[in-house]
RNA sequence: GCCCGGGUGGCGAAAUUGGUAGACGCAAGGGACUUAAAAUCCCUCGACCGUAACAGGUCAUGCCGGUUCGAUUCCGGCCCCGGGCACCA
């Protein structure tokens, strides 16, 4: 054996011995209480795996190594989230197929993962581009068209001119594309939806019970936006029609000096003939909707203009008001129309202003405030009708009532926009046929096979790629045999990672996505960490496409996922974003070279708090392999059977483990590490360490470090078959030996540490000050002056106050 | 603008229900070993005052204030950085 540590010489050796004894798999039939860990499946593009995939891989395989030597029946899957967008524009700059590259980027990937160690069971891996995955996302979408939750509308899309593709509201960011950067436009599009919305309250009540990350819960609950209010129709003067708006505060009806619509309103149209200034208001909306999205957020300035011709009429005071379109009310939120309280809400307010509309103050302020300000709070009514003089909360429901009106429920979530013009993801299984319209591909004929295309350019028409491939688009309709042709939409790549989760307990099935027993067994997910970024989109549509498969008897829980914890990003030197334009990425392949997985799993853990984004530093590495290279030396210089047991360093081995323990569940793996190094710095100034204390080390470190670990391990078998030191029992440390039985306390003067006193366990007040009077170092505080009070914590610290 | 995080030595950071601020690691400086270097080992390492050297003292956890015997920790107000949402009625 090598008197040095060499990762090189042994990291390869015992990812092959793990792989052929199988140490990592999981036992569809153990009975041993199962624990599924999980972490966010990589999408394989071709700069291969990064140092942040390994953040969280590296901490999601510590736990998951620490359960099975707790006994549990470890599920660790992982997978290839492989349909999307950057595969499919390398395939158009190339003309290599997808499938093709989506092969070598995901052996590579795997290359990368088997070499870090990461204790994956690779016998339950998933592809989602793969036909025998994406069989069951096809199945699930008919599923959800048979539920009525999956549809087809004109809705205004997100356009993206550059990767001519429909974007969901999701991929839009300030507005721009996502990925390319490019401004977003507004399209009319025919589009498959998936009707999220109706989900809106479960998935807001379902995430009380989990063990979320408060921040995780927090975000969700923002994006599904609920907001209670009530509807109220405004009649409008001398018309059939009326205008519904949605509002938060009722109670400030009498305050409505005018409403708005959104320039998409369908009123506008249906009042032509009564507006007198149609042109201009046509004009005007026009115009706002053609705006580009980026032009329509922001604190920009609000303009509007007047709808002549139509007024509304105010159901509390019964006055005529003016009716305005503008571009500060939304068409997709509430009715698209607002009653305008300008005294009591600053956007109305800064309309008003500029329009020299009424603003009629109906709540009292409760305290003098600058007078300028628009008064959102609550308080007492006024200029109120009959409820002038009530408190405006305690009257919201006599007037909701008062004017017809009734509590409704907003969300700010929309829809799912589920179809995209591009050809590298899951086909949509309909067929359009001339006269059944839109048919499901009946459940027997899936997979709808993509087919093999040469061309994978999206079409100018705005069309899939597939709608050029005839063959494959003109078919029968499954339902009366004529002529029909397929749907040529994809779906987006959110689709296959929506219940990937559920693959991994059966990946292999092919009667069914999972086996319930299977399902039963392992769902739900114990442990699911993953990245902030994921937690608006894929972790929203992967609980409400679970909750949908509950609802519809597929799966035994509602809730995918128990707990989620999230990583910090990992920045480039200086803090800065890594990129592949500043050239700042680093390969980890480069690190296990140097280094050796096991330093770069180390160094990953101890760079700094989990869940904070950390700068990386090369010259930081280098201690944790210097640690490293310290427990080798210790092992082959001083580790002895002979030694007599060292009840200091008994103690602190009690210590060591049990903080190593607890720091693994709440992810404290940065103080994890420092624990193990001053174990180790402590083993390292004795002249011989006890092989029985060594081998409990070598033990708690194995999770983290699991090459070393093993390689030391085995040196002290001498049996032929091999025995993982990550089958053994996770040791506990002993209670006993964290009781100590003298204590240094500090001896605060006035607040201020003076001095410490070593004095046995469970000293008495008396006996510590006691003690503390004879101290020299405390006379010239002590002489001359008289003691106030004492303050005494046992065993902790005692505070003179003279 | 709103909602989350965060701000501690030269640097990454510790301090688990208010109780010795800076564990652990990096960098730096000094020394040992070496022909030399690397590697390794030993020592020093918040700032300032003080001392021949010890000793000792003062100030320090973004800023200002409060509560407390005692505050990095709790409360109020502000500044800065990161993330999310953004005219959501």
């Amino acid at each position: 054996m090598s008197k040095v540590y060499n990762p090189k010489q042994i990291e390869k050796k015992w990812q092959t011995a793990w792989d052929k004894a199988g140490v990592y798999n999981t036992k569809n039939t153990s009975k041993a209480k199962t624990y599924y860990t999980l972490v966010e499946f990589p999408f394989p593009s071709g700069d291969g795996l990064h140092v942040g995939h390994v953040r969280s891989y590296a901490a999601m395989d510590i736990v998951s190594r620490k359960r099975r030597m707790q006994g549990y029946n470890v599920l660790f899957p992982i997978g290839w989230d492989a349909f999307g967008l950057p595969t499919e524009n390398y395939a158009i700059k190339t003309g290599i197929h997808p499938a093709v590259v989506t092969k070598k980027n995901t052996n590579n990937f795997r290359k990368q993962m088997r070499a870090l160690g990461l204790s994956f069971d690779w016998n339950r891996e998933v592809n989602t581009s793969d036909p025998s995955y994406y069989k069951w996302t096809q199945w699930m979408f008919l599923q959800f068209l048979k539920k009525g939750l999956a549809y087809k509308a004109e809705v205004p899309i997100n356009w993206c001119p550059k990767d001519k593709i429909g974007l969901a509201n999701e991929e839009v960011v300030g507005g721009a594309c996502e990925r390319c950067g490019t401004p977003v436009e507004k399209k009319i599009k025919n589009q498959w939806m998936i009707r999220i919305t109706a989900y809106a309250d479960k998935l807001l009540a379902g995430l009380e019970k989990l063990d979320f990350l408060p921040e995780i819960k927090k975000q969700q609950e923002h994006w599904i936006g609920r907001a209670e209010g009530a509807r109220i129709q405004f009649p409008i003067f001398g018309s059939q029609s009326v205008i519904s708006v949605f509002t938060t505060r009722p109670e400030t009806i009498f305050g409505a000096t005018y409403l708005v619509l959104s320039p998409e309103h369908e009123l506008i149209d249906i009042l032509k003939p009564q507006i007198k200034n149609y042109t201009v208001v046509n004009d005007y909306c026009v115009t706002v909707v053609a705006k580009q999205e980026e032009d329509r957020v922001g604190s920009k300035e609000k303009t509007g203009v007047r709808v002549e011709g139509v007024e509304a009429v105010n159901p509390a005071t019964g006055e005529r008001i003016p009716v305005y379109v503008a571009d500060y009310v939304l068409s997709g939120y509430g009715t698209g129309a607002i009653m305008a309280v300008p005294a009591h809400d600053q956007r109305d307010f800064e309309f008003a202003q500029k329009y020299s509309l009424p603003i009629k103050i109906v709540i009292s302020r409760s305290s003098v405030e600058n007078s300028k300000d628009v008064f959102e709070g609550n308080g007492r009514l006024v200029n109120s009708g009959n409820f002038s003089g009530r408190d405006c909360q305690e009257a919201k429901s006599d007037i909701i009532k008062k004017v017809g009106g009734r509590r409704a429920v907003t969300y700010k979530l929309r829809d799912w926009v589920f179809s995209r013009q591009r050809y590298w993801g899951e086909p949509i299984p309909v067929v359009i046929c001339g006269s059944c319209g839109y048919v499901p591909v009946p459940e027997k004929d899936l997979p709808v096979v993509l087919p093999n295309v040469k061309d994978f350019k999206p079409r100018d028409d705005g069309q899939s790629p597939l709608a050029s491939v005839a063959t494959w688009v003109n078919v029968k309709c499954p339902n009366c045999k004529k002529p029909a042709h397929r749907e040529t939409d994809v779906m987006p790549n959110w689709a296959g990672s929506s219940w990937y989760f559920l693959r991994y307990t059966d990946p292999c099935n092919t009667r069914i996505f999972a086996d319930k027993k299977l399902l039963k067994k392992f769902m739900p997910v114990d442990w699911y960490n993953g990245g902030m970024e994921h937690v608006t989109l894929h972790l929203l549509y992967s609980r409400f496409w679970n909750q949908f498969l509950y609802d519809c008897g597929f799966v035994l829980a509602a809730e995918p996922y128990r707990k989620r914890t999230a990583h910090g990003v990992i920045l480039a030197g200086g803090g800065v974003k890594m990129s592949k334009s500043k050239g700042n990425v680093i390969n980890p392949d480069q690190i296990v070279a140097s280094h050796g997985a096991d330093t770069l799993r180390l160094y990953e853990m101890f760079m700094g708090p989990f869940d904070q984004a950390v700068a990386w530093d090369f010259s930081s590495i280098e201690g944790v392999s210097r640690f490293l290279g310290k427990v080798w030396r210790i092992h082959h210089e001083k580790v002895s059977a002979t030694a007599s047991p060292n009840r200091q360093l008994t103690v602190l081995l009690h210590k060591t483990i049990k903080s190593v323990s607890d720091d693994i569940e709440s992810m404290r793996f940065n103080t994890a590490v420092s624990a193990c190094m001053i174990f180790v710095n402590a083993c390292f100034d004795q002249p011989v360490v006890p092989v029985s204390l060594w081998k409990k080390f070598l033990l708690i470190l194995a999770p983290f470090a699991p090459h070393i670990t093993e390689e030391l391990w085995q040196s002290f078998s001498s049996e032929k078959k091999f025995s993982s030191i990550h089958t053994v029992a996770w040791p506990r440390y002993n209670p006993q030996f964290l009781i100590t039985d003298s204590v240094t306390i500090p001896i605060q003067i006035n607040g201020k540490m003076r001095d410490q006193v070593i004095v046995p366990v469970g000293s008495s007040q008396d006996h510590v000050f006691a003690v503390a009077c004879e101290r020299e170092k405390l006379q010239p505080y002590l002489r001359n002056a008289s003691v106030r009070t004492v303050i005494f914590v046992p065993d902790k610290i005692m505070n003179i106050v003279l």
